[in-house]
DNA sequence: GGCGCAATTTTGACACTGTCAAGATGTGTT
DNA sequence: AACACATCTTGACAGTGTCAAAATTGCGCC
């Protein structure tokens, strides 16, 4: 009755306790564990202790489901990159690094989040969830501006501000699937990679 | 018994004609149209007027399957890249953009076969065969030669060569798969990023 | 406090997938 | 002609996503 229990049943589903929640979080472990091409719904039911088809009424889809896992990966990134944007001990030089090792390091560390907020799973064929474009495009639109802003500073180099962000974006983007996909790099040198290329973007005259 | 009828036997096989390659150009067509995630070996077999397991007498596995079209893939990208790399009519820089721009070009123009190439399907968990490492590796091998090559020539910024090529491969993989992935990139604009990638990698001082 | 209703979960079912085992069929060789 | 072998088919199994209908449960209202 009070505004807390209120509170209580909005956030809480009585059977399970919290099942969208949970089944979020079995997902991620199994993910973690097989990669995403070995993630099955009845799988993720029966660890999370429910029937096969109890996650239907909490995500309406398979894709459903996986779009609301990237969207919190998405949440996650977004806020560091702006942390390190915005920390005012880092020099611009600093955070353009940061950036660029930094974005890598995420790919590295977590490839197959990586690969399920980056990949083609969700973004061919217009799968993503209105929640998931509503929390990625801005993720997208603020390394954008990131990158356009260390460029009309003089510190990394090109002509076009938008060009140039396509380019560092597709960089470390490749640099990162090369690694996680197995295709080419190695995790050892995956830093001296990244390294490599802030010295390639940097402008000479700055 | 005349060379010729012996000839006919190796490589064709008598109940279907040569199964072997009317599964792989039925599958190109298939994959083509709907996406290699939307290929089975069912309507695959059922196009080629067999039954669903009469694959498994040419390929021992779905995964052979798709490695053996990956092979033919790189076979063709290798010959066209050594063929601009050896055109004596270009100069290095010619060359060099060529090698950008023809790289995303191939990519944006047959995107599911690009995939196949270099998705995770083939390489992650170890799944590709010997023979598509056979002709793959040295295709990866050609990209970082010719790079390194434009490098040390002073076309190209940058310290170490092997780290530039690696950065460079992975600056034309990433735009590539932001565009076919369905990302970021427009398919209108991608000439354009390519060119200001080329812009952003060649050394100033050349 | 009991009851109805709606949210939640389950059971059953269907079409589809990859792949194996066993049998059938045609081809080349002795 | 008979055998060996490559090739293809049929049958089967486990696994998948997902829908429909039935069963269960807990909250709000009388």
């Amino acid at each position: 009755m009070n505004p807390a229990a209120k509170l209580k049943v909005v956030r809480s589903s009585y059977h399970h306790g919290d099942l969208r929640q949970a089944l979020l979080m079995a997902a991620k472990v199994l993910i973690a564990e097989a990669g995403i091409e070995n993630l099955s719904l009845r799988k993720l039911a029966e660890r999370a202790g429910v029937s096969r088809t109890a996650p239907y009424h909490h995500f309406s889809d398979k894709n459903d489901l996986l779009c609301a896992i990237a969207a919190q990966g998405f949440r996650r990134r977004h806020q560091g990159a702006q942390n390190t944007f915005n920390d005012p001990n880092l020099t611009a030089e600093q955070k353009f690094e940061e950036f660029i090792c930094g974005y890598v390091r995420f790919a590295a560390d977590n490839p197959e989040e990586y690969e399920l907020m980056f990949g083609r799973n969700i973004w061919k064929q217009k799968n993503s969830t209105q929640e998931l474009r509503d929390v990625a495009y801005p993720c997208f639109q603020h390394q954008l501006e990131m990158i356009t802003s260390w460029q009309q500073a003089g510190l990394v180099s090109g002509d076009n501000p938008l060009r140039t962000s396509q380019v560092i974006w597709g960089a470390v983007h490749g640099i990162a699937k090369l690694l996680i996909d197995g295709i080419y790099n190695d995790a050892a040198q995956i830093e001296e990679v990244s390294l490599c290329a802030v010295r390639l973007f940097l402008s000479k005259t700055r």
